[in-house]
RNA sequence: GCGGGCGUCGUAUAAUGGCUAAUAUACGUGCCUUCCAAGCAUGUGAUGAGAGUUCGAUUCUCUCCGCCCGCACCA
């Protein structure tokens, strides 16, 4: 119970400061919002892309088994109707007539004995009536509702069955419906992957937990195409990549959790999921998923569009649909995690220092440049040339001359600004260094200016 | 979607059926300042939206929107 309450202070705390200095605002704010949306402020888009393209880098970039696509957002409603998501990713509710709680109907009949494949939503309302099926709290229930979790929109100028489309609930279909043309026009030696970075939707009843859950979100997936015969191999190599993905973006290796999902629990596709878990604020969440997804995408689109998805292994007459393993990373989730893990409450001189110990690769702003104080002009034009000469070099850079010097490095504390560079007297008069103070220990050295 | 709580400057808090809605901080401007939120002056900035009751509503009532907690849901 302390702990809880200890939690949402400190998740409490990370929202105020994210919207008081432009990281994360509500959606539509001057509008009065709207649920399950977040903007990025300069500070937040700043952060979310740093850690996107550290995951491009390290696995596309770095790499020379992965390929990057970037798939259109509206697709072919057959995709999704192959993938299986018109029909499942619609949960069938009913209502406990008394207390109003909701229940998945389909969960109930399974646990009433009857078999709920095939059924229409009128079956089921028929048959809970016909069987006299109670909530669990012996209530009456409400007829079957159905919650379709896909935004759905229309293409084109008619709108009708032809036209639905939906905004897609995963990225991951965006690179299976572009396995075919990868290997059309690039043959990659197996085992090869296709990555991909982009905005899903999913219309979720109950978004929480600041950006942990909302409705629109951005993923981080990799299909990771190869021999069914070596699918272990695969699994275990990209189960040390997550590990070494986590280390880059800082977080503590005792705050990530491996949960092995239970058969039961998976998505019945699945022959092994890791989930890999992280200590957030607001408790113990999946931060990211890593599962083996065998060939059932391919094998769904194979037999939905009718093209071969028959992979050649080069120099023989080996053919074969590809199995799957997909690492799947949320961004938002990434952002929340680092937010979390950076974050910090010193006590000095009976003040409370807050800041973000983000790892420099990571900071929004890498360094800020001051003259040590702005009534003096000499002091001004010179912290002016090295903040010059930084910006051209690292782009992130901030020039900050408001109030005095402790003002100062306190609201770089804030952002995780790494270092503060300042130009003082000694610059000018004696030894030509500027004095680099470390946001972590508060210290301070003398370098030159080309060694930062 | 259900139940409970809540909604006041960017942030954190205060107050009120009737006077210019207060304080801190942040932010803007000017001054000052030789290293860890010093000081002075000055300024911008809020009662979520709509309706009702009332002579008068930020305050009471209703609806909507949003937030928090619990339930449920969550590939």
């Amino acid at each position: 119970m302390e702990q809880n309450k200890k939690q949402e202070t400190s998740m409490e705390n990370i929202v105020s400061l994210a919207k008081r200095r432009g990281f994360i605002y509500p959606g539509s704010d001057v509008y009065g919002g709207l649920s399950g949306t977040w903007d990025y402020g300069p500070l937040g888009v700043a952060l979310k892309r740093n850690i996107m393209q550290l995951w491009w880098k390290m696995f596309v970039e770095d790499r020379d088994d992965m390929h990057g696509v970037d798939a259109a957002i509206l697709m072919n409603q057959k995709v999704w109707q192959a993938s299986g998501h018109v029909d499942t990713f619609t949960d069938p509710l009913v209502e406990d007539l008394e207390t109003k709680q909701r229940y998945r109907a389909d969960h109930l009949l399974k646990d009433a004995g009857i078999v709920v494949d095939g059924l229409s939503l009128d079956d089921m309302t028929r048959v809970i009536k016909e069987q006299g099926i109670k909530s669990p709290n012996g209530n009456e229930l409400s007829e079957v509702r159905t919650f379709n979790m896909m935004f759905k929109t229309t293409v084109g100028p008619v709108a009708n069955d032809e036209s639905i489309s939906y905004l897609r609930p995963e990225t991951a279909q965006g690179i299976f419906t572009n396995y075919k043309n990868v290997v059309d026009t690039f043959y990659p030696d197996l085992p090869f992957g296709l990555a991909q970075q982009g905005k899903a939707f999913r219309n979720e009843i109950s978004p929480r937990d600041f950006i942990f859950r909302s409705r629109e979100f951005e993923q981080m997936e990799i299909e990771y195409f190869v021999d069914p015969a070596t699918w272990e191999e695969s699994f275990e190599h990209w189960r040390q990549q997550v590990w070494a993905w986590t280390k880059a973006l800082g977080l503590s290796d005792e705050h990530v959790h491996e949960l092995e999902v239970a058969e039961n629990d998976r998505a019945h596709y699945s022959k092994r999921t890791i989930d890999f878990e992280y200590d957030f604020p607001i408790g113990r969440e999946e931060l990211l998923g890593l599962a083996y997804r065998t060939d059932f995408d391919l094998n769904n689109i194979q037999r939905a569009s009718g093209k071969n998805m028959e992979y050649t292994v080069k120099g023989t007459n080996t053919k074969f649909v590809p199995h799957v393993i997909e690492p799947s990373f949320g961004v938002e989730r990434s952002v929340m995690a680092v937010l979390s893990s950076a974050y910090r409450e010193d006590e000095v001189n009976g003040e409370t220092r807050i800041y973000l110990a983000l790892p420099a690769h990571l900071a929004p702003v890498r360094y800020a440049v001051s003259p040590l104080v702005r009534n003096k002009p000499e002091l001004v034009a010179k912290a002016r040339e090295v903040y010059d000469v930084l910006k051209k070099k690292y782009g992130a850079v901030m020039w900050d001359d408001n109030g005095n010097i402790g003002k100062r490095y306190r609201r770089q504390d804030e952002i995780g600004t790494p270092y503060c560079v300042v130009i003082d007297f000694d610059t000018l008069e004696t030894d030509g260094l500027v004095s680099v103070r470390d946001r972590d220990t508060t210290e301070q050295r003398r370098l030159e200016v080309e060694e930062l």
